[in-house]
DNA sequence: TCAAAAGTGTTACTTATACACCCATGT
DNA sequence: ACATGGGTGTATAAGTAACACTTTTGA
Protein backbone atom coordinates (compact mmCIF):
# COMPACT_ATOMS: atom_id res chain seq x y z
CA UNK A 1 0.00 0.00 0.00
CA UNK A 2 1.27 3.61 -0.73
CA UNK A 3 1.46 5.98 2.09
CA UNK A 4 3.17 9.48 1.64
CA UNK A 5 4.31 9.69 4.64
CA UNK A 6 6.07 6.16 4.94
CA UNK A 7 9.20 7.82 5.97
CA UNK A 8 8.20 9.58 9.40
CA UNK A 9 6.88 7.09 11.86
CA UNK A 10 3.15 7.12 12.38
CA UNK A 11 2.36 9.27 15.35
CA UNK A 12 -1.29 9.60 15.02
CA UNK A 13 -4.48 7.65 16.58
CA UNK A 14 -7.15 9.69 15.30
CA UNK A 15 -5.95 12.44 12.07
CA UNK A 16 -7.77 15.52 12.41
CA UNK A 17 -9.94 16.15 10.34
CA UNK A 18 -9.99 19.30 7.77
CA UNK A 19 -12.34 21.90 7.12
CA UNK A 20 -12.30 25.01 4.95
CA UNK A 21 -14.01 28.29 6.28
CA UNK A 22 -14.66 31.77 4.61
CA UNK A 23 -14.55 35.22 5.38
CA UNK A 24 -16.85 37.27 2.79
CA UNK A 25 -16.71 41.46 3.41
CA UNK A 26 -18.90 43.25 1.70
CA UNK A 27 -19.70 46.67 1.83
CA UNK A 28 -23.54 47.92 2.76
CA UNK A 29 -24.06 51.86 3.13
CA UNK A 30 -25.71 53.12 6.29
CA UNK A 31 -28.93 53.79 6.54
CA UNK A 32 -28.02 57.70 8.05
CA UNK A 33 -24.65 58.86 6.85
CA UNK A 34 -25.46 57.21 3.22
CA UNK A 35 -21.38 56.29 4.23
CA UNK A 36 -20.21 52.86 2.95
CA UNK A 37 -19.33 50.10 5.51
CA UNK A 38 -17.69 46.65 6.08
CA UNK A 39 -20.23 44.00 6.72
CA UNK A 40 -20.25 39.94 6.87
CA UNK A 41 -22.40 37.15 6.83
CA UNK A 42 -22.44 34.66 9.88
CA UNK A 43 -23.95 31.19 9.87
CA UNK A 44 -26.13 30.07 13.43
CA UNK A 45 -24.36 26.55 14.95
CA UNK A 46 -27.58 24.20 15.32
CA UNK A 47 -25.29 21.77 17.04
CA UNK A 48 -22.89 21.30 20.05
CA UNK A 49 -20.08 22.85 20.51
CA UNK A 50 -21.16 26.17 20.46
CA UNK A 51 -24.72 25.77 19.54
CA UNK A 52 -26.56 28.89 18.88
CA UNK A 53 -23.29 30.35 18.65
CA UNK A 54 -22.74 32.66 15.39
CA UNK A 55 -19.63 31.63 13.04
CA UNK A 56 -18.19 31.88 9.94
CA UNK A 57 -19.79 29.84 6.94
CA UNK A 58 -17.43 26.73 6.32
CA UNK A 59 -18.10 22.93 5.46
CA UNK A 60 -15.96 20.11 4.17
CA UNK A 61 -13.74 19.71 1.33
CA UNK A 62 -15.04 17.94 -1.34
CA UNK A 63 -13.17 14.71 -3.21
CA UNK A 64 -11.97 16.66 -6.15
CA UNK A 65 -12.09 20.33 -5.44
CA UNK A 66 -9.82 22.33 -4.73
CA UNK A 67 -9.02 24.47 -1.70
CA UNK A 68 -9.72 28.12 -3.01
CA UNK A 69 -13.00 25.85 -4.91
CA UNK A 70 -14.30 24.85 -1.74
CA UNK A 71 -13.99 28.26 -0.01
CA UNK A 72 -16.27 29.51 -3.62
CA UNK A 73 -18.77 27.35 -2.26
CA UNK A 74 -19.23 28.22 0.56
CA UNK A 75 -19.56 31.72 -0.54
CA UNK A 76 -22.49 30.71 -2.82
CA UNK A 77 -24.18 28.17 -0.17
CA UNK A 78 -24.35 31.08 2.34
CA UNK A 79 -24.84 34.09 0.32
CA UNK A 80 -25.42 32.81 -3.50
CA UNK A 81 -23.19 35.35 -4.51
CA UNK A 82 -19.64 34.65 -6.38
CA UNK A 83 -16.49 36.10 -5.11
CA UNK A 84 -14.65 39.21 -6.70
CA UNK A 85 -11.83 38.81 -4.85
CA UNK A 86 -10.75 35.40 -2.84
CA UNK A 87 -6.96 34.58 -1.06
CA UNK A 88 -5.86 32.19 1.27
CA UNK A 89 -6.00 33.91 4.92
CA UNK A 90 -4.25 31.40 6.83
CA UNK A 91 -4.42 27.71 8.26
CA UNK A 92 -5.36 27.82 12.16
CA UNK A 93 -4.90 24.27 13.79
CA UNK A 94 -4.11 24.34 17.27
CA UNK A 95 -5.16 21.60 19.11
CA UNK A 96 -6.83 23.58 21.78
CA UNK A 97 -9.50 25.61 19.15
CA UNK A 98 -12.28 22.84 19.55
CA UNK A 99 -13.48 20.42 22.30
CA UNK A 100 -12.48 16.34 21.49
CA UNK A 101 -12.31 15.73 17.49
CA UNK A 102 -9.67 17.85 16.21
CA UNK A 103 -10.47 20.36 13.70
CA UNK A 104 -7.88 21.94 11.27
CA UNK A 105 -9.34 24.99 9.70
CA UNK A 106 -7.68 26.65 6.20
CA UNK A 107 -9.92 29.97 5.66
CA UNK A 108 -10.17 32.15 3.27
CA UNK A 109 -10.93 35.46 2.93
CA UNK A 110 -13.65 36.89 0.05
CA UNK A 111 -14.51 40.47 -1.40
CA UNK A 112 -18.46 40.56 -2.73
CA UNK A 113 -20.70 42.99 -3.84
CA UNK A 114 -23.87 42.12 -2.61
CA UNK A 115 -26.85 42.51 -4.62
CA UNK A 116 -30.54 42.69 -3.25
CA UNK A 117 -31.10 38.94 -3.91
CA UNK A 118 -28.33 37.97 -1.16
CA UNK A 119 -28.84 40.45 1.43
CA UNK A 120 -32.46 38.92 1.17
CA UNK A 121 -31.11 35.17 1.91
CA UNK A 122 -30.73 36.10 5.58
CA UNK A 123 -32.83 34.05 7.81
CA UNK A 124 -32.59 32.57 11.13
CA UNK A 125 -29.64 30.86 10.48
CA UNK A 126 -27.51 33.57 8.35
CA UNK A 127 -27.43 36.88 8.66
CA UNK A 128 -25.34 40.12 7.98
CA UNK A 129 -23.05 41.74 10.75
CA UNK A 130 -21.17 45.21 10.51
CA UNK A 131 -17.75 43.66 10.71
CA UNK A 132 -16.98 45.53 13.86
CA UNK A 133 -19.36 44.15 16.15
CA UNK A 134 -20.06 40.54 15.67
CA UNK A 135 -20.50 40.07 19.00
CA UNK A 136 -18.92 36.05 20.77
CA UNK A 137 -18.60 33.94 17.71
CA UNK A 138 -17.84 30.25 17.96
CA UNK A 139 -14.77 28.18 19.04
CA UNK A 140 -11.68 30.63 17.76
CA UNK A 141 -13.55 32.67 14.99
CA UNK A 142 -13.44 36.12 16.36
CA UNK A 143 -9.48 35.60 15.80
CA UNK A 144 -9.78 34.96 12.43
CA UNK A 145 -12.17 37.66 11.51
CA UNK A 146 -9.72 40.34 13.48
CA UNK A 147 -7.00 39.07 11.62
CA UNK A 148 -8.51 38.78 7.86
CA UNK A 149 -9.74 42.58 8.80
CA UNK A 150 -6.44 42.93 9.30
CA UNK A 151 -5.00 41.81 5.98
CA UNK A 152 -7.59 43.95 4.05
CA UNK A 153 -6.82 46.80 5.37
CA UNK A 154 -3.00 45.83 4.53
CA UNK A 155 -3.99 44.97 0.93
CA UNK A 156 -5.81 47.83 0.80
CA UNK A 157 -3.36 50.19 1.71
CA UNK A 158 -1.35 48.39 -0.83
CA UNK A 159 -3.68 48.78 -3.32
CA UNK A 160 -4.40 45.13 -4.03
CA UNK A 161 -8.00 44.68 -3.12
CA UNK A 162 -10.55 47.89 -2.56
CA UNK A 163 -11.88 47.43 -6.39
CA UNK A 164 -13.67 44.37 -5.97
CA UNK A 165 -16.16 46.11 -3.84
CA UNK A 166 -16.72 48.25 -6.34
CA UNK A 167 -18.50 47.62 -10.44
CA UNK A 168 -16.56 47.63 -13.33
CA UNK A 169 -17.03 51.21 -13.86
CA UNK A 170 -16.35 53.64 -10.73
CA UNK A 171 -15.37 57.21 -9.80
CA UNK A 172 -12.41 58.05 -7.69
CA UNK A 173 -14.31 59.42 -5.01
CA UNK A 174 -16.31 55.77 -5.08
CA UNK A 175 -12.77 54.45 -4.64
CA UNK A 176 -12.26 56.70 -2.22
CA UNK A 177 -15.29 56.06 0.25
CA UNK A 178 -13.64 52.48 0.06
CA UNK A 179 -10.89 52.95 1.05
CA UNK A 180 -12.05 54.91 3.85
CA UNK A 181 -14.71 52.16 5.09
CA UNK A 182 -11.78 49.73 5.13
CA UNK A 183 -8.86 52.17 6.58
CA UNK A 184 -11.20 54.05 9.20
CA UNK A 185 -10.00 57.14 8.05
CA UNK A 186 -10.79 60.11 5.84
CA UNK A 187 -8.46 60.78 3.03
CA UNK A 188 -7.49 64.01 1.30
CA UNK A 189 -9.60 63.93 -2.29
CA UNK A 190 -6.66 65.71 -4.47
CA UNK A 191 -4.24 63.64 -3.22
CA UNK A 192 -6.03 60.28 -3.42
CA UNK A 193 -6.80 60.92 -6.94
CA UNK A 194 -2.78 62.10 -8.22
CA UNK A 195 -2.14 58.92 -6.43
CA UNK A 196 -4.23 56.82 -8.05
CA UNK A 197 -4.18 58.14 -11.27
CA UNK A 198 -0.13 56.97 -10.88
CA UNK A 199 -1.15 53.61 -10.87
CA UNK A 200 -1.35 52.05 -14.19
CA UNK A 201 -3.83 49.41 -13.25
CA UNK A 202 -6.50 52.47 -13.15
CA UNK A 203 -7.49 53.56 -16.35
CA UNK A 204 -9.53 56.29 -17.01
CA UNK A 205 -12.96 55.98 -19.64
CA UNK A 206 -14.60 58.43 -21.49
CA UNK A 207 -17.75 57.97 -19.69
CA UNK A 208 -19.22 60.32 -17.06
CA UNK A 209 -21.75 59.34 -14.48
CA UNK A 210 -24.50 61.85 -15.03
CA UNK A 211 -27.30 62.48 -12.78
CA UNK A 212 -25.61 63.15 -9.87
CA UNK A 213 -26.35 67.23 -8.29
CA UNK A 214 -23.38 68.45 -9.30
CA UNK A 215 -20.52 68.29 -11.71
CA UNK A 216 -20.52 64.76 -13.24
CA UNK A 217 -17.26 62.80 -12.16
CA UNK A 218 -15.47 60.41 -14.91
CA UNK A 219 -15.26 56.50 -14.67
CA UNK A 220 -12.82 55.09 -14.46
CA UNK A 221 -11.85 51.34 -14.68
CA UNK A 222 -9.69 48.30 -13.03
CA UNK A 223 -7.42 46.52 -15.21
CA UNK A 224 -5.57 43.57 -12.83
CA UNK A 225 -2.15 43.38 -13.46
CA UNK A 226 -1.54 39.70 -13.73
CA UNK A 227 2.09 39.62 -11.97
CA UNK A 228 0.13 40.53 -8.43
CA UNK A 229 -1.94 37.49 -8.22
CA UNK A 230 -2.12 36.94 -4.52
CA UNK A 231 -0.22 33.99 -3.19
CA UNK A 232 1.81 31.27 -4.63
CA UNK A 233 2.75 31.24 -8.22
CA UNK A 234 3.27 27.88 -9.65
CA UNK A 235 6.68 28.37 -10.95
CA UNK A 236 8.25 25.57 -12.11
CA UNK A 237 6.64 24.77 -15.82
CA UNK A 238 4.90 21.80 -14.37
CA UNK A 239 5.77 19.11 -17.13
CA UNK A 240 3.96 20.84 -20.10
CA UNK A 241 3.10 17.57 -21.64
CA UNK A 242 -0.81 18.01 -20.64
CA UNK B 1 -22.09 10.96 17.37
CA UNK B 2 -20.92 14.28 17.58
CA UNK B 3 -19.63 16.02 13.85
CA UNK B 4 -18.27 19.75 13.53
CA UNK B 5 -19.75 19.91 10.25
CA UNK B 6 -22.97 18.08 10.38
CA UNK B 7 -24.84 21.48 9.11
CA UNK B 8 -22.87 20.80 5.96
CA UNK B 9 -23.99 17.96 3.52
CA UNK B 10 -20.93 15.64 3.82
CA UNK B 11 -19.49 15.39 0.18
CA UNK B 12 -16.36 13.29 0.71
CA UNK B 13 -15.49 9.59 0.19
CA UNK B 14 -11.99 9.89 1.08
CA UNK B 15 -11.31 12.59 3.52
CA UNK B 16 -7.90 14.46 2.06
CA UNK B 17 -4.79 13.96 4.39
CA UNK B 18 -2.87 16.22 6.35
CA UNK B 19 0.77 16.87 6.05
CA UNK B 20 3.07 19.40 7.53
CA UNK B 21 5.99 20.61 5.59
CA UNK B 22 8.58 22.89 6.30
CA UNK B 23 11.10 25.05 4.39
CA UNK B 24 14.26 25.94 6.32
CA UNK B 25 16.51 28.39 5.27
CA UNK B 26 20.56 28.93 6.43
CA UNK B 27 23.08 31.08 5.63
CA UNK B 28 26.45 29.11 4.54
CA UNK B 29 29.63 31.28 3.45
CA UNK B 30 30.89 30.23 0.02
CA UNK B 31 34.62 28.62 0.00
CA UNK B 32 35.59 31.36 -2.53
CA UNK B 33 34.35 34.96 -2.24
CA UNK B 34 33.30 34.28 1.58
CA UNK B 35 29.85 36.06 1.42
CA UNK B 36 27.12 34.09 2.94
CA UNK B 37 24.35 32.57 0.76
CA UNK B 38 21.19 30.77 1.31
CA UNK B 39 20.89 27.17 1.60
CA UNK B 40 18.25 24.78 2.61
CA UNK B 41 18.10 21.29 3.60
CA UNK B 42 16.22 18.65 1.01
CA UNK B 43 14.87 15.08 2.19
CA UNK B 44 15.26 12.05 -0.30
CA UNK B 45 12.16 10.33 -1.51
CA UNK B 46 12.63 6.72 -0.84
CA UNK B 47 9.18 5.53 -2.15
CA UNK B 48 6.48 6.18 -5.04
CA UNK B 49 5.68 8.92 -6.06
CA UNK B 50 9.00 10.26 -7.09
CA UNK B 51 10.77 7.59 -5.45
CA UNK B 52 14.79 9.17 -5.06
CA UNK B 53 13.64 12.85 -5.81
CA UNK B 54 14.34 15.63 -3.50
CA UNK B 55 11.38 17.20 -0.89
CA UNK B 56 11.19 19.15 1.54
CA UNK B 57 10.97 17.48 4.87
CA UNK B 58 7.49 17.33 6.25
CA UNK B 59 5.45 14.94 7.95
CA UNK B 60 2.31 14.13 9.81
CA UNK B 61 0.75 15.93 12.29
CA UNK B 62 0.98 14.28 16.08
CA UNK B 63 -2.20 14.26 18.16
CA UNK B 64 -1.99 16.92 20.67
CA UNK B 65 0.32 18.96 18.25
CA UNK B 66 -0.44 22.80 17.11
CA UNK B 67 0.65 23.12 13.78
CA UNK B 68 4.01 25.15 14.27
CA UNK B 69 5.02 22.60 16.83
CA UNK B 70 4.78 19.88 13.89
CA UNK B 71 6.85 22.41 11.62
CA UNK B 72 9.54 22.79 14.60
CA UNK B 73 9.15 18.75 14.69
CA UNK B 74 10.23 18.69 11.19
CA UNK B 75 12.92 20.70 11.83
CA UNK B 76 14.82 19.18 14.35
CA UNK B 77 13.95 15.68 13.17
CA UNK B 78 16.03 16.49 9.63
CA UNK B 79 18.78 18.92 11.19
CA UNK B 80 18.71 19.14 14.61
CA UNK B 81 18.07 22.28 14.83
CA UNK B 82 15.59 24.92 16.70
CA UNK B 83 14.25 27.54 14.54
CA UNK B 84 15.32 30.86 15.06
CA UNK B 85 11.53 32.19 13.12
CA UNK B 86 9.49 29.88 11.88
CA UNK B 87 6.06 31.12 10.49
CA UNK B 88 3.60 29.80 8.01
CA UNK B 89 3.70 30.14 4.85
CA UNK B 90 0.56 28.53 2.84
CA UNK B 91 -1.32 25.58 2.39
CA UNK B 92 -0.96 23.63 -0.52
CA UNK B 93 -4.08 21.45 -1.31
CA UNK B 94 -4.72 21.72 -4.99
CA UNK B 95 -5.96 17.68 -6.12
CA UNK B 96 -3.43 18.13 -8.89
CA UNK B 97 -0.34 18.15 -6.47
CA UNK B 98 -0.32 14.56 -5.93
CA UNK B 99 -1.34 11.29 -7.92
CA UNK B 100 -4.25 9.20 -6.09
CA UNK B 101 -4.61 10.04 -2.73
CA UNK B 102 -5.13 13.67 -1.80
CA UNK B 103 -2.64 15.16 0.30
CA UNK B 104 -3.30 18.58 1.71
CA UNK B 105 0.04 20.01 3.23
CA UNK B 106 0.42 22.93 5.69
CA UNK B 107 3.99 24.17 4.95
CA UNK B 108 6.27 26.85 7.16
CA UNK B 109 8.98 28.73 6.41
CA UNK B 110 12.04 28.63 9.42
CA UNK B 111 14.76 30.20 9.68
CA UNK B 112 18.07 28.59 11.69
CA UNK B 113 21.35 29.34 12.42
CA UNK B 114 23.31 25.78 11.50
CA UNK B 115 26.38 24.80 13.57
CA UNK B 116 28.95 22.28 13.08
CA UNK B 117 26.73 19.25 14.19
CA UNK B 118 23.73 20.06 12.45
CA UNK B 119 25.84 20.36 8.73
CA UNK B 120 27.04 17.08 9.44
CA UNK B 121 23.97 15.75 9.65
CA UNK B 122 23.79 15.10 6.12
CA UNK B 123 23.58 11.80 4.46
CA UNK B 124 22.64 9.98 1.69
CA UNK B 125 18.95 10.98 2.32
CA UNK B 126 19.34 14.35 3.99
CA UNK B 127 21.52 17.34 1.59
CA UNK B 128 21.78 21.34 2.06
CA UNK B 129 21.30 22.67 -1.59
CA UNK B 130 21.76 26.07 -2.59
CA UNK B 131 18.53 27.72 -2.61
CA UNK B 132 18.77 29.17 -5.68
CA UNK B 133 19.80 25.56 -7.31
CA UNK B 134 17.76 22.99 -5.79
CA UNK B 135 16.96 21.08 -9.58
CA UNK B 136 13.60 19.26 -9.66
CA UNK B 137 11.73 18.47 -6.81
CA UNK B 138 8.46 16.20 -5.90
CA UNK B 139 5.31 17.01 -6.23
CA UNK B 140 4.90 20.50 -6.08
CA UNK B 141 7.73 21.83 -3.95
CA UNK B 142 9.43 23.91 -6.63
CA UNK B 143 6.86 26.38 -6.32
CA UNK B 144 6.82 25.98 -2.18
CA UNK B 145 10.36 26.81 -2.69
CA UNK B 146 10.11 30.06 -4.81
CA UNK B 147 6.90 31.35 -3.29
CA UNK B 148 9.12 30.99 0.63
CA UNK B 149 11.65 32.78 -1.08
CA UNK B 150 9.34 35.73 -2.29
CA UNK B 151 8.31 35.47 1.69
CA UNK B 152 11.74 35.74 2.69
CA UNK B 153 12.49 38.48 0.83
CA UNK B 154 9.54 40.22 1.96
CA UNK B 155 9.61 40.22 5.12
CA UNK B 156 13.49 41.26 5.16
CA UNK B 157 12.91 44.01 3.03
CA UNK B 158 10.53 45.15 5.52
CA UNK B 159 13.08 44.23 8.50
CA UNK B 160 11.09 41.34 10.42
CA UNK B 161 13.55 38.49 9.96
CA UNK B 162 16.90 38.24 8.67
CA UNK B 163 17.98 38.81 12.73
CA UNK B 164 16.88 35.16 12.72
CA UNK B 165 20.32 34.20 10.95
CA UNK B 166 22.59 35.91 12.93
CA UNK B 167 23.63 35.17 16.69
CA UNK B 168 22.35 37.70 19.59
CA UNK B 169 25.50 40.21 19.30
CA UNK B 170 26.09 41.51 15.40
CA UNK B 171 27.94 43.86 14.10
CA UNK B 172 26.27 45.74 11.59
CA UNK B 173 28.31 44.98 8.55
CA UNK B 174 27.11 41.12 9.52
CA UNK B 175 23.36 42.25 9.28
CA UNK B 176 24.28 44.25 5.98
CA UNK B 177 26.16 40.46 4.94
CA UNK B 178 22.63 38.85 5.30
CA UNK B 179 20.10 41.42 3.44
CA UNK B 180 22.55 41.29 0.62
CA UNK B 181 22.31 37.55 0.68
CA UNK B 182 18.65 37.07 0.93
CA UNK B 183 17.82 40.36 -1.30
CA UNK B 184 20.38 39.20 -4.21
CA UNK B 185 21.90 43.36 -4.31
CA UNK B 186 24.67 45.25 -2.85
CA UNK B 187 23.05 47.85 -0.23
CA UNK B 188 25.29 51.21 0.48
CA UNK B 189 26.58 50.90 3.93
CA UNK B 190 26.11 54.17 5.09
CA UNK B 191 22.64 54.55 4.68
CA UNK B 192 21.96 50.76 5.56
CA UNK B 193 23.61 52.10 9.18
CA UNK B 194 21.22 55.40 9.46
CA UNK B 195 18.14 52.81 8.57
CA UNK B 196 18.87 50.38 11.07
CA UNK B 197 19.71 52.74 13.57
CA UNK B 198 16.52 55.20 13.30
CA UNK B 199 15.07 51.10 13.96
CA UNK B 200 13.98 50.85 17.69
CA UNK B 201 14.37 46.69 17.95
CA UNK B 202 18.08 47.37 17.19
CA UNK B 203 19.82 48.62 19.98
CA UNK B 204 23.60 49.57 20.35
CA UNK B 205 25.66 47.64 23.01
CA UNK B 206 29.25 48.55 24.73
CA UNK B 207 31.06 46.04 22.87
CA UNK B 208 32.87 45.92 19.88
CA UNK B 209 34.16 42.97 17.66
CA UNK B 210 38.13 42.64 18.29
CA UNK B 211 40.36 40.19 16.30
CA UNK B 212 39.33 41.99 12.41
CA UNK B 213 41.84 43.23 10.43
CA UNK B 214 40.87 46.79 11.30
CA UNK B 215 38.90 49.39 13.14
CA UNK B 216 36.86 46.93 15.23
CA UNK B 217 33.21 47.53 14.64
CA UNK B 218 30.35 47.89 17.47
CA UNK B 219 28.39 45.33 18.46
CA UNK B 220 24.61 45.05 18.10
CA UNK B 221 21.54 43.03 20.04
CA UNK B 222 18.08 43.01 18.09
CA UNK B 223 15.18 42.86 20.59
CA UNK B 224 11.87 41.61 19.02
CA UNK B 225 8.59 44.10 19.10
CA UNK B 226 5.84 41.85 20.86
CA UNK B 227 3.29 43.40 18.29
CA UNK B 228 5.00 42.31 15.12
CA UNK B 229 5.05 38.67 15.69
CA UNK B 230 3.88 37.61 12.41
CA UNK B 231 0.20 35.66 11.56
CA UNK B 232 -3.03 36.12 13.47
CA UNK B 233 -3.00 36.96 17.42
CA UNK B 234 -5.16 35.17 19.55
CA UNK B 235 -7.71 38.81 20.20
CA UNK B 236 -10.75 38.01 22.02
CA UNK B 237 -9.43 37.40 25.73
CA UNK B 238 -9.98 33.63 25.24
CA UNK B 239 -11.82 33.38 28.19
CA UNK B 240 -9.68 33.89 31.09
CA UNK B 241 -11.14 31.67 33.48
CA UNK B 242 -8.00 29.28 33.04
C1' DT C 1 -26.20 82.48 -8.84
C1' DC C 2 -24.95 79.48 -5.59
C1' DA C 3 -23.90 75.04 -3.27
C1' DA C 4 -21.28 71.08 -3.79
C1' DA C 5 -18.36 68.05 -5.62
C1' DA C 6 -14.77 67.50 -9.47
C1' DG C 7 -10.39 68.39 -10.42
C1' DT C 8 -5.59 71.26 -10.31
C1' DG C 9 -1.56 73.70 -8.25
C1' DT C 10 1.70 74.87 -4.70
C1' DT C 11 4.33 74.35 -0.77
C1' DA C 12 6.35 72.15 3.25
C1' DC C 13 8.04 68.09 4.97
C1' DT C 14 9.70 63.44 5.24
C1' DT C 15 12.31 59.72 3.36
C1' DA C 16 15.49 57.40 -0.01
C1' DT C 17 19.84 57.44 -2.67
C1' DA C 18 24.44 58.53 -4.11
C1' DC C 19 28.76 59.53 -2.81
C1' DA C 20 32.53 62.24 -0.63
C1' DC C 21 34.91 62.23 3.41
C1' DC C 22 36.98 61.29 8.16
C1' DC C 23 38.24 57.71 11.86
C1' DA C 24 40.53 53.89 14.13
C1' DT C 25 43.00 49.76 14.06
C1' DG C 26 46.29 45.62 12.75
C1' DT C 27 49.94 44.75 10.00
C1' DA D 1 52.45 54.76 7.43
C1' DC D 2 48.99 52.86 5.16
C1' DA D 3 45.39 49.91 3.60
C1' DT D 4 40.88 48.70 4.98
C1' DG D 5 36.59 48.58 6.67
C1' DG D 6 33.94 51.41 10.33
C1' DG D 7 31.44 55.36 10.67
C1' DT D 8 29.59 60.46 9.45
C1' DG D 9 28.01 64.44 6.51
C1' DT D 10 25.69 66.30 2.78
C1' DA D 11 23.38 67.31 -1.63
C1' DT D 12 19.92 65.67 -4.55
C1' DA D 13 15.83 63.28 -5.77
C1' DA D 14 11.45 61.28 -4.91
C1' DG D 15 7.49 60.66 -2.54
C1' DT D 16 3.71 62.23 1.09
C1' DA D 17 0.60 65.40 3.24
C1' DA D 18 -1.85 69.72 3.85
C1' DC D 19 -4.57 72.97 1.82
C1' DA D 20 -5.81 76.86 -1.26
C1' DC D 21 -7.71 77.34 -5.56
C1' DT D 22 -10.39 76.84 -10.10
C1' DT D 23 -14.06 74.30 -12.81
C1' DT D 24 -18.45 72.39 -13.83
C1' DT D 25 -22.82 70.96 -13.09
C1' DG D 26 -28.01 70.76 -11.12
C1' DA D 27 -31.22 73.09 -8.55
Amino acid sequence: MYSPYANVSERELAPPSLAISTVIFALRRDGDTGRPELWLPLVRRIREPYRDRWALPGGPLAARESLQDAAARNLADTTGLTPRYLEQLYAFGGPERSPSPRVVSIVYWALVQPDEAALARESDNVRWFRADAVGELAFDHNTIVDYALWRLRNKTEYGQAAYAFLGELFTLAQLREVYEAVLGRELDPGNFRRQLRATPQISATEHYLAGGRHRPPRLYRYTPDPDMVPGPVPSTPQRSTE
